[in-house]
DNA sequence: CGGACAAGCTGA
DNA sequence: CAGCTTGTCCGG
């Protein structure tokens, strides 16, 4: 906040404080006013109307107090419109704004009401359910006696009985969920099995009081106190918000569990190291190595195949076809999904006369062949970087002849079907239909849309094993996680295969699915960041905008700043000590976010 | 953000 | 110089 509230000091609950603090809800505004309160005071984090400059606004309040700074005449609130975040977690979001650097704002609407709400209604009565029967080994009750633990599970372990004995535990639980689709199909199992539950943010008020709560990433802005936070499939990116401020649920998960002395459980079958370092948190898994595995993983080694095989080995046929045979013989045909995370045609042309590389004349990146829908017109070449278009021709010779060096989804799913000669149907896009057909061509987009497979085959894993990104190695082994959650649908009596082509079959990556154990990922991924001083070892932040010259030219001498692309790149010890000093920077700023005009992204995930 | 108000552009 | 666009400033 760039303005002083109103003084004061600390009086106890339910006294008629005169003034209120205010943040209004507008956005490029993040500042705070003090408007007259009449009668009984609102509580902090409730949302009233104010009028600002003239407007009629809606606003939350973040603060009380009796006094107001020198030389400000208030206006008096409008009236109060809604119940909003209670006090902890309106101090809660200030820490997150804080620790992401962003505005207050759009993590008060997270915790907020999406409609009005004018009354708690009354706590349900306790829980109906049976006590479930413990899980796994005990696993659970170990973890549930730490404050904080991770639980290290294979991707396809049931997840009901796990989450029913963990909240079980608790009075009032938070389940964190990665997608609205897990929401749906836990609460509802939850339901089943008698469980008071309320979902984030439809059942905002019962959620204030329910036993348990599900939801995804904004839920950790839930109103009232848990005792216990669950966070499943804790590896996900989908917990990390990418508007700005790009807050990661999980931390903020971790913040709200310790200042409500409740506890934390994480749950992945990757945990990532962030979350586990250096033994911040105890892992617990299973014991033996039997019901640790995560399914039967074959892997194709691309450096010892036929190359007029032309990428689709003999073998990956056969199990193509016999999956696909042995699926029509059932009620409910899976499909066979071979994955390759390249969208369009083709990703890497080159001349067959000069062999010159088709590049970008304005960036020099690749061009691209798309797709009908993405590209205007069909044959051109693109640029993903820029948007850049041309025909398709050679600009060093002319030639027209352009050779497919790397082809994309499109152009593979022609040739999948030549080479096995079954129907092959592509899905691209987060908004693709499933095909019909019993062989999918596919990006990793189909492991979310899909909930089945009676096979993954990831048709060129080197891509996502050497992907220049620091967590390459631990996507992989997501990638590769939900790859056997996906195959383990037919039950026991029908484990799926998961396979994986590839030059680099001793990789980590591969060790570690094989064997069902991420901790031989964690283990490398945590000698070589500290090596190379990158997260967790390190904070980081990109600076992007307009002020980002300005803001990060007020950052002390200690902090290594880098020009990144059309950012700039800030690096020091630990992410608080990069928050820190922007909150300091920001303070010296006198329109504060506004005026600046500059975006942060803390803990940036594609560096 | 959006309104208020000022300064700049256009055309008869 | 009215009438409109564009820019800048500011909010309790």
């Amino acid at each position: 906040m760039s303005e002083e509230g109103p003084g004061g000091g600390p009086t106890p609950a339910g006294e008629a404080h005169r003034y209120a603090e205010v943040l209004p809800d507008v956005t490029g505004l993040d500042r705070t006013f003090c408007y007259r309160t009449e009668g009984t005071a609102p509580p902090v984090g409730a949302v009233v109307r104010v009028v600002l400059n003239g407007r009629r606004v809606r606003a939350w309040v973040v603060g009380l107090g009796d006094s107001l700074p020198a030389g400000v005449e208030a206006q008096p609130i409008l009236e109060e419109v809604s119940l909003g975040p209670p006090p902890a977690v309106v101090e809660l979001a200030r820490w997150a704004a804080w620790r992401f650097a962003g505005r207050l704002r759009p993590l008060l609407i997270a915790g907020s009401p999406d409609r009005v709400v004018r009354r708690l209604p009354p706590a349900p009565p306790g829980r109906t359910a049976r006590r479930p029967a413990p899980g796994p080994a005990g696993l659970l009750e170990e973890a549930l006696s730490e404050r904080e633990a991770v639980v290290s599970l294979p991707p396809s372990s049931p997840r009901l009985g796990l989450v029913e004995e963990a909240v079980s535990s608790a009075a009032r639980s938070l389940v964190l969920v990665e997608s609205r689709r897990d929401v749906a199909t836990l609460s509802e199992r939850l339901r089943r099995a008698g469980w008071p539950v309320a979902l984030y943010p439809e059942e905002w008020a019962a959620s204030a009081s329910s036993p348990v709560v599900v939801g995804t990433r904004n839920a950790v802005f839930a109103p009232g106190r848990f005792e216990l936070v669950l966070v499943l499939d804790a590896h996900s990116e989908s917990y990390r918000s990418e508007r700005s401020p790009n807050f990661d649920a999980r931390l903020v998960a971790a913040e709200r569990s310790r200042r409500e002395s409740g506890r934390l459980l994480l749950v992945s079958f990757a945990p990532p190291l962030e979350l586990v370092a250096a033994g911040s948190r105890p892992v617990f898994c299973r014991p033996d190595r039997a019901t640790r595995r995560w399914g039967s993983l074959s892997v194709l080694d691309s450096r010892t195949e036929d190359p007029a095989e032309g990428g689709y080995p003999s073998i990956l046929v056969s199990w193509l076809r016999s999956a696909a045979s042995q699926e029509r013989l059932s009620s409910r045909p899976r499909p066979v999904v071979c994955i390759l995370n390249r969208v369009g045609r083709a990703r890497l042309l080159s001349c067959s006369s000069c062999r010159a590389v088709a590049r970008c004349p304005s960036c020099g990146s690749a061009l691209v062949q798309l797709d009908k829908p993405a590209c205007k017109q069909l044959g051109r070449l693109s640029c993903p970087r820029c948007g850049h278009e041309e025909p398709a021709l050679c600009s060093a010779c002319g030639s027209a002849r352009l050779r497919v060096a790397r082809s994309g989804v499109s152009r593979a799913r022609e040739q999948l079907e030549a080479v096995t000669g079954l129907a092959v149907g592509e899905m691209s896009g987060p908004r693709a239909e499933v095909p019909a057909s019993p062989v999918v061509m596919a990006t990793q987009a189909a492991l979310h849309r899909l909930r089945q497979a009676a096979l993954v085959a990831w048709l060129d894993f080197d891509q996502e094993l050497l992907a220049p990104r620091f967590r390459a190695a631990e996507e992989a082994l997501v990638l590769l996680g939900r790859s056997f959650r996906l195959v383990a649908g037919g039950g026991p009596a029908a484990p799926g295969r998961v396979v994986v082509r590839t030059s680099l079959p001793d990789h980590e990556v591969i060790e570690a699915a094989r064997r069902g154990e991420p901790a031989v990922v964690t283990a490398r991924e945590e000698a070589r960041r500290r090596l190379l001083s990158l997260p967790p070892y390190a904070g980081l932040a990109r600076v992007r905008g307009e002020g980002a010259e300005r803001l990060t030219g007020r950052l002390p001498g200690s902090f290594q700043v880098t020009r990144a692309g059309e950012g700039y790149l800030v690096r020091a010890g630990s992410p608080e000590e990069v928050a820190e000093a922007l909150a300091a920077a920001l303070a010296a700023e006198p329109a504060g976010w506004a005026g600046l005009g500059v975006r942060v992204e803390m803990d940036p995930v594609d560096l």
